[in-house]
RNA sequence: GGGGUCGUAGUUCAGUUGGUUAGAAUGCCGGCCUGUCACGCCGGAGGUCGCCGGUUCGAGCCCGGUCGGCCCCGCCA
């Protein structure tokens, strides 16, 4: 760079700097080559600026400059100009001005990008993770990374003013039972055994709590080894917090507030806390599932009650085997195409539903439908006052156990908004979901598995249940859903060893079992451990969303593909022999 | 483990019933051009049709397998 310093940054200038000679650094956008003056929309993070040679003012500095090329890197000295008449750009935050360049180096060149930068075009996201520092070079991926720094800092910030203390945690830790598959570490120095990467750091903030810390949080990397999704990468982040001392009530208070203040740092929003709140049993009743997306209605009703002595055998057999029939009412959706009903029906079979009946309201109450023949008009007219059916309403129905009735409906329920737009850019709704079940029964495993994690308390009020009928058993759980996804939950935890063996024991897991994985656990449970609870947030889902990205990939600077691999370092990749038998490892696959 | 979908020029895509030399746009290279902002005009280069095998006189197209991307089910306390 020379002697040369940068003064500023691609979008900082404006007509209050006319006359100013200034220094920008950065990458050439795009070049407009006019044989005689040249253009150059000039990058960096932080945005563009026209650079401008002329032959007329420097012939030398305008003759190096026609040799730039996309993406090479440059410096420019010269004076911000106002842009002659007709001449200003009002889609550029410097559209006003222009540099008019004295001094150009040439800080490094460019192969020729293997995407375009300057256009919108989709460009494969392979490619793009190939490429990804080519990538983050889009601005609309900076806004994401930046947005995910300011939303960090105002956590931060938050939480440190309520006496919180950022504390890490070992990465390098042991398996523990339960949750998803470890991602494994062999130890070098102890031939045989394993660390395992933390799937949270769950244990070691409580173990937090018992050491007096009071008030925890961090933000930090965790890892699942489970298939991939959209929203699921096998390392994540989450942002971690505990209290000792503390109620729901307070924990929900304090979560609230971060989120607030993550959405006024990020996108000057008020959210406007206290959120909604509903019991587990109510969202399942309502919309299928324990993370409803709150934005639209299309709730599910039952009408087992109403079609239980009904004359349609499907509905009358399901009843009768302990099973429900509910409905979803799409008001004024009559006028759906035989097509729309046959995609939305091969749609639910993805979740177990083994049909989708459906009526098209017509006038005077008149069904089209395939099963409008099986039901008297009485049984039509009881169905109809249920569901609130009018003309021009689509009704649909699934038959089936309760978890396939619910899955079917709560999928259909989404993809019947994404179809109309029920989804709109820029609406964040927020509910907290109470009162979960504390296990429910695993039926290949044959035992009962904790909902949330074996750490959470149960209602003092279902302690009996524990032994009686576990599965009744409410928790002291909560889940903060947005937009219909889970972006966090924590619970109040069980700080009484007693209590702990005896979960342990509801869960299947043997007092030897216990003390051999959770020793110390336990131990410190009988050492002063204080009341204490808390939660996490997943930081990518969250800002997935407040980014209005399909993908947490987009909002990671470096995410995996669906095979958990990362196409720009090719991890993961094989090693040498020599590592593995340090490890007294013995491969038993074919080497290249 | 399973279902779906995609893979053709640097990039984004088209490619008919299986038929001669695989096209378009953009990018790239060269030339012209002094007010553009996705500058414009003229010319040129650029292809292992993901890979392997099969059917066929003949395969980008059909069949089998395989690799990879994405979406989903299972899985994810």
């Amino acid at each position: 760079m020379g002697t040369l310093k940068r003064s500023n940054y691609c979008n900082d200038l404006n007509q209050t700097h006319i006359g100013q000679e200034v220094t920008l650094m950065g990458w050439v956008l795009r070049r407009r080559d006019h044989g005689g003056v040249i253009f150059i929309d000039l990058r960096d993070r932080y945005g563009l600026t026209q650079v401008v040679f002329n032959p007329e003012l420097n012939a030398e500095v305008h003759a190096k400059a026609h040799g730039l090329r996309s993406e090479w890197v440059i410096a420019v000295r010269g004076r911000v100009s106002g842009r002659p008449d007709g001449m200003v750009n009002s889609k550029l935050a410097t559209g006003e001005i222009e540099i008019l360049v004295d001094e150009l180096r040439i800080l490094n060149r460019s192969k020729t990008p293997p995407f375009p930068l300057d256009e919108d075009v989709e460009v494969s996201e392979n490619l793009r993770l190939k490429y990804r520092y080519i990538d983050l070079r889009r601005p609309q991926m900076a806004e994401a990374l930046v947005k995910r720094h300011q939303a960090c800092q105002a956590i931060r910030t938050f939480l440190n003013d309520l006496n919180f203390l950022e504390i890490e945690t070992p990465v390098l830790t042991r398996s523990t039972p339960e949750g998803a598959r470890d991602y494994l570490v062999p130890s070098r120095v102890n031939a045989g055994r394993f660390y395992a990467l933390p799937q949270s750091p769950q244990l070691f903030k409580q173990l937090l709590m018992v050491a007096g810390m009071d008030r925890y949080y961090q933000i930090v990397k965790c890892f699942r080894d489970e298939d991939l999704r959209a929203d699921r990468q096998p390392e994540f982040t989450q942002i971690d917090m505990e209290m000792s001392f503390i109620t729901e009530e307070e924990i929900i208070e304090v979560a609230e507030g971060m989120i607030n203040r993550l959405f006024q740092a990020t996108l000057n929003l008020e959210v406007a806390p206290p959120f909604p709140r509903i019991t587990y049993r109510e969202a399942m009743d309502r919309f299928g599932t324990d993370r409803p997306d709150t934005r639209f209605g299309l709730e599910l009703t039952s009408l087992t009650e109403v079609v239980k002595d009904c004359s349609f055998k499907v509905f009358k057999t399901v009843v009768e085997k302990g099973g429900m029939v509910k409905s979803i009412n799409a008001k004024g959706c009559a006028d759906f195409s035989r097509k729309d009903l046959d995609d939305l029906t091969s749609y639910v079979a993805n979740f177990g539903a083994k049909g989708l009946a459906w009526v098209k309201m017509k006038e005077n109450g008149e069904w089209q439908s395939p099963i409008a023949k099986f039901f008297t008009e009485e049984e039509r007219k009881a169905m109809a006052a249920t569901l609130g059916a009018e003309t021009g309403d689509l009704l649909f129905f699934v038959a089936d156990t309760p978890a396939v009735v619910h899955a079917a409906l709560a999928e259909l329920r989404l993809e019947l908004a994404r179809r109309l737009g029920f989804m709109p850019a820029g609406s964040f709704n927020f509910i907290w979901v109470t009162d979960f079940p504390l296990v429910e029964y695993d039926q290949e495993a044959k035992r009962f598995t904790a909902v949330h994690h074996p750490f959470t308390a149960p209602r003092e009020e279902d302690l009996e249940l524990l032994e009686s009928d576990p599965g009744k058993a409410l928790s002291r759980a909560y889940d903060l859903v947005l937009n219909g996804t889970e972006i966090g939950g924590g619970s109040i935890r069980i700080h009484q060893m007693e209590l702990q063996e005896k979960i342990f024991l509801a869960l299947g897991i043997t007092p030897e079992e216990a003390r051999e994985k959770f020793d110390f656990l336990l131990q410190a449970l009988e050492l002063g451990a204080p009341p204490h609870g808390g939660l996490a947030f997943g930081l990518d889902r969250l800002m997935m969303i407040l980014c209005g990205r399909e993908s947490i990939r987009d909002v990671i600077a470096f995410p995996k593909t669906q095979k958990a691999g990362c196409p720009m370092t090719d991890a993961p990749a094989s090693v040498a022999r020599k590592q593995l038998t340090e490890l007294s490892l013995r491969p038993d696959w074919k080497e290249d």
